[in-house]
Parts: C-alpha cells; structure tokens; sequence
DNA sequence: GCCGTTTTCGGCCCGACTGTTTTCAGTCG
C-alpha cells in the first residue's frame, strides 16, 4: 500500500500537535507543519520523487523530515512517530479542536487531571476540577465546556458554495450599517479555498465601537466568543464562527492584506518586509526606528515591497511572491472568459429542465456553446440514456436549435459511464455520433490504485473520448476520490490529447487545483463545466473558475475560453 | 527542523483579545 501525499501531510500535521503538547521548541513544530502544507500542495506523488532521491527539493522538506518520508513509505511505519505516542497519549490531539484550547492547556489538562480524551475533560470541566488550575478559572472552565458543546454542534469545515451566499448577504448587511465605509469578505472566502472554516469580514470605519456592537447583535447571533476595537468574533445559530476585523481607513488596506492570508503567504511576505528593514502588521507598516506608513489601498501595500498585487487565489506561499518579485505573476482566467459549457443534465436523465430550459438559460449567460450530456444507461440511478433513446434525444436538441438558432450551439454529447473494467457504456460507431463524449468514473470508486488508474487509462485510450468528467470522482466533505496513479492519468492524458474537466460543482470542484496546475503546467487541455442539472445551476462556472486561478491557470489552457470555430474545430478532429 | 545575494549557525512574523493576573501567558488568525 502506497501512502498518498494527503495522507503523509496527516501525519507530520499530527506529529506536530503532539510536539506541541510534549513542549517541543515552537520551530520544531513549525517545520513539520510546513512540510505538510508543502505535501498538499505536491502535484508528484512523495514516492516517485523519493524514487529520484528528490524528497529534498520540496519546500520545508530537509534531511529529518525526507528520512521521515522515506520510512513511512517504505514500511509505512514511522518508528519517531511510535515512540512520541508513547510519551504523549496519541487521543490527547482530540482536545486541540476544542476553541481555546492549545497545546498548554491540553498538557494542564493532562498532566494535572490525568485527561487524555475529549470525553474525559468534558467530565473534568463538568466536576468542576479545571478552575483550580493554574491559569486557569470559573471562567475559564465554563469557556472550556461551552467549546465542547460548539465543537459537538459544528462540522469542521463547509463547502465554499454553501457559505459564500450567506457571507455575500453578511457582506450587504455590513456595508449598508453606519460608519461603514468599506468591506470585504476576506480570509479562505476571499482566496476561494474549497472548504472553509470561519468567515472573516473585514470593514473600514472611524467609529469601530459601534460597527461592533451592532456587528454582535444581529439576531442571527448565537453567542459572542470576543469583541474588542478591533475585532470580533461570534458564533452563528447555524454553528459558524463568523469574524469581524475593523481599522480606519486610512489603515484598511493593510487590514484587507492581513486577513486575506494565507498565513503562509503572510509569513512570506513579512520575512520579505523584515529584510528591507520594515515590520508588516494588519496596521501598518514600521519603520525600523517606529515610524508608520499607514496604507489605505492593499495595492499599495505589495507595492511597498516592490511587488505587483498578487490575487487573493495565489496568495498559498506556493511561489507566488517569487513569481511576483520577478514579475512573472501569471495572466489568470476570468469567468468573463468562459464561452461555453460542455458538461450539463437535462429531464432526459436526471436533470430537471428540458433542453429548451437549459439552452435559454445558458444564451442569458452569454455562453455561446452548451453541450447536452445525459447519462449513459450505465449509471442506473440517474435513468441513463439507452442508444435508443440517445437518438431521440438528437432530434428534440435539433429542433430547439432550430427554434434559437445562431443564439448558442447546441452539441449532442453524453456523459459516459466508465464500466469497473474500463469499457465504456456505448459501442463506439454509437460514441461517433456524439459532438462530445465525456467519459466519467462513478461506481467502483474503491478499487485499489493499479485496477482503478488501468480502468481510466483504457477509456482514455478509446478515441472517441474527449474529456474525462471530474477525474477523481470526489464528493466532498464526505466521499475522498479514487486513489489514482495521477503520474500516468497525467502521462496519457499529454500523450492522447484528451481534455481534463475542472468540475464547478462546489462538492465536487474536481479535477483540484493541485493536479489543475500541474495539468497545466504539462500542456493539458483543461474544460471548466458546470455539470448542472438544473438551469440555475449553470451559474457555479465562478466555482470551477477559482479552482483554474488557485492552479495558475491562464484562459489559453482551458478549452471553452476559445472561440467557437476553434472549439468545435478541436471537437471534430478529435472524433 | 529548516535554511542562507547579510548566515552552514543562529535565527525563524505580528498583534488583538481574554482571563488570570498585578505584568503576563495562552490562543487565535
């Protein structure tokens, strides 16, 4: 069994809770965590690159951590990782999700009380026997049981397109309250990361003491974690942390900066600031002799270092301010960039409009192209089209083109089961007939890596196929994706030309933007679709859109950014 | 534990807020 990069990054995240619990020197705990933020971002699998002897060239990956890897995934074992949970009760990590709880007050809780698990400091609080600690108290103790029960009321992170919506309406409401000058949506919100923890608001105003009384009494308020000038934080009655940050205006442009992030990114940037002699904070920019620059814009702020504004979807420390010291920042794709959309549902498998519906609603976004690509027969629960039916279907798609003509370009395409052994659910003169095939994974997902990455090369292989559909095949939060051998899902793909799909769904956002940019990188077509199934649904492409930016992708790698005459062009030759 | 157009050793980002404290530790982002 081979560990994946996710899983070794679990690892090292984990091997720093409990240096951190054990009192390990902070640096130390801070190096295993960059090694793991580096191995999620690693579009190569740690074991190819350990086959070359490359684990060093991975950012944060040195002589300890490279031996590390190297003997997790060679044993898959890691003998320093056994003997810590031999000093540190492997379950004591549990307590760290709890709100105020670090790794102090866990080795307190621990070391004092004999606590080594969630339940067992819920029943410590409960008995009263926390607030005799040192440091801590009444309240203390009740803030520590008030965590628990948040913690127990609240999933640990959310799909950004669940939450942005709400936030948006947050964001109007903020605007429109006295005092506010400007605000934004800021932290993972604002860099459009797929899954997000809290929600971060930021606002410029001159009279903060008001911007957060009212900010904490809105009535969707469960209860206030903190309010200061400066910041505040609440928990929603839907169980989300929501926090509000507010500096003058004059100062909001390092505010913007600084709640953006990434921390990384940040991290990076004050380094940058350190040695130019200046000290970056949410406030301002220092002077090494105490002198403020104060800076109302967040471009003047990258400009201060000599550096162009960077996206919000860069801003990972994944070479972004490399990039940008050299101004070789990349051109990312707008969503105004996007012409059409070749993956999308109708009635006649499980969609809930009719082609007429979609097409409509597609011309009133401006798309040029819409590809109708019902399932095959295959895929039983989504009512998959028999060759038959197939067919019928190409007379009605006729006919509302008729009816719209040179609004949009209706293709005829089929979204393609790929069978457990690699077969595809239409024979291939019935595949020929198709304007577009995108050939998907959905059943078998379990299949061990060499079965599962054979099955997507083999219908990568048949000509007829143009796209694969969200290649790994995950749901998120819930269900991970195929354990493929990306190395040769990537190698075939260069090697047949086919495109890979970034699919907008917000649970899905699959391919990610991790193996989206090495993709890229490679040459690979990429198609941004939005796979809806409903009209209103055309409009997640924005979602699919953040996951090309986060992955540096420019509009010339993404095939439906092309004018019409070159996409169909492209779809014909391929046949 | 990592890393180097200031360094192979000595650094490693910065501030708000809370609760427990009489000046600070812990947590968070």
């Amino acid at each position: 069994m081979i560990l994946t990069n996710q899983e070794l990054a679990d690892i090292f995240d984990r091997i720093a809770d409990l240096l951190e619990i054990k009192g390990e020197v902070i640096y130390k705990t801070l190096a295993y965590r960059k090694a793991a933020e580096s191995l999620r971002g690693l579009a190569e699998d740690a074991a190819v690159l350990q086959g070359q002897n490359r684990l060093t060239e991975i950012p944060g990956v040195g002589k300890a951590i490279s031996e590390k890897i190297s003997e997790l995934l060679t044993t898959g074992k890691l003998g320093f990782l056994e003997k810590l949970e031999q000093e540190v009760p492997p379950t004591l990590t549990e307590l760290l999700q709890v709100p105020d709880v670090g790794p102090r007050k866990a080795a307190l809780f621990w070391k004092q009380l004999g606590v080594t698990n969630l339940a067992e400091l819920e029943a410590a609080a409960r008995d009263g026997k926390l607030r005799s600690l040192p440091g801590m108290g009444e309240k203390s103790e009740k803030r520590v049981l008030e965590g628990i029960e948040a913690l127990k009321r609240r999933p640990k992170r959310r799909l950004l397109g669940n939450v942005r919506p709400a936030a948006l309406r947050m964001l109007d409401w903020l605007r429109a309250q006295p005092g506010v000058e400007k605000a934004d949506l800021a932290g993972s919100l604002r860099r459009w990361r797929a899954t997000i923890g809290d929600l971060d608001l930021v606002a410029a105003s001159n009279s903060p003491t008001e911007v957060m009384q009212a900010f904490t009494s809105q009535p969707e308020v469960l209860r206030v974690l903190g309010q200061g000038e400066n910041k505040a934080s609440v928990e929603l009655k839907d169980g989300m942390n929501v926090q509000l940050w507010v500096q003058p205006p004059e100062r909001y442009g390092t505010l913007l900066q600084f709640v953006t992030g990434s921390k990384d990114h940040n991290v990076r940037l004050r380094e940058l600031a350190q040695k130019k002699g200046l000290s970056l904070s949410e406030q301002s920019i220092k002077e090494s002799n105490g002198t403020e620059r104060l800076y109302a814009e967040e471009t003047a702020v990258y400009a201060a270092f000599g550096l162009p504004w960077i996206p919000p979807e860069l801003r990972e420390d994944r070479g972004e301010i490399p990039a940008a010291l050299a101004n070789k920042l990349p051109n990312l794709i707008e969503v105004s960039d996007i012409r059409a959309d070749l993956h999308t549902h109708t009635t006649w498998s499980d969609g809930t409009a009719s082609i007429q519906q979609m097409a409509e609603a597609a011309i009133h976004l401006g798309r040029k192209v819409l590809a109708i690509t019902d399932h095959s027969g295959g895929l039983g629960v989504a009512q998959g089209l028999s060759i038959e039916r197939l067919r019928q279907q190409r007379l009605e798609i006729n006919q509302v083109q008729e009816r719209l003509g040179e609004q949009i370009v209706l293709l005829q395409g089929s979204e393609i089961e790929i069978h457990a052994d690699g077969s595809l659910d239409y024979p291939d003169d019935v595949l020929a007939e198709l304007d577009i095939v995108i050939a998907s994974l959905h059943t078998s997902l379990r299949q061990e890596r060499a079965v599962i990455t054979a099955r997507l090369l083999r219908a990568m292989r048949n000509p007829h196929v143009d796209v694969i559909g969200h290649p790994s095949g995950r749901l998120m939060p819930n269900r991970e994706g195929a354990d493929l051998d990306w190395e040769q899902v990537l190698a075939a793909a260069r090697e047949t030309g086919i495109a890979l799909e970034i699919d907008a769904l917000p649970m899905r956002l699959d391919l990610d933007e991790v193996y989206a940019r090495r993709a890229a990188e490679m040459g690979i077509p990429l198609v941004i679709d939005t796979d809806a199934h409903a009209p209103d649904q055309l409009e997640l492409m924005e979602y699919g859109v953040s996951v090309a930016r986060r992955a540096w992708v420019g509009p010339e790698s993404v095939i439906n950014t092309w004018e019409s005459e070159r996409l169909l062009g492209w779809l014909k030759k391929r046949q």
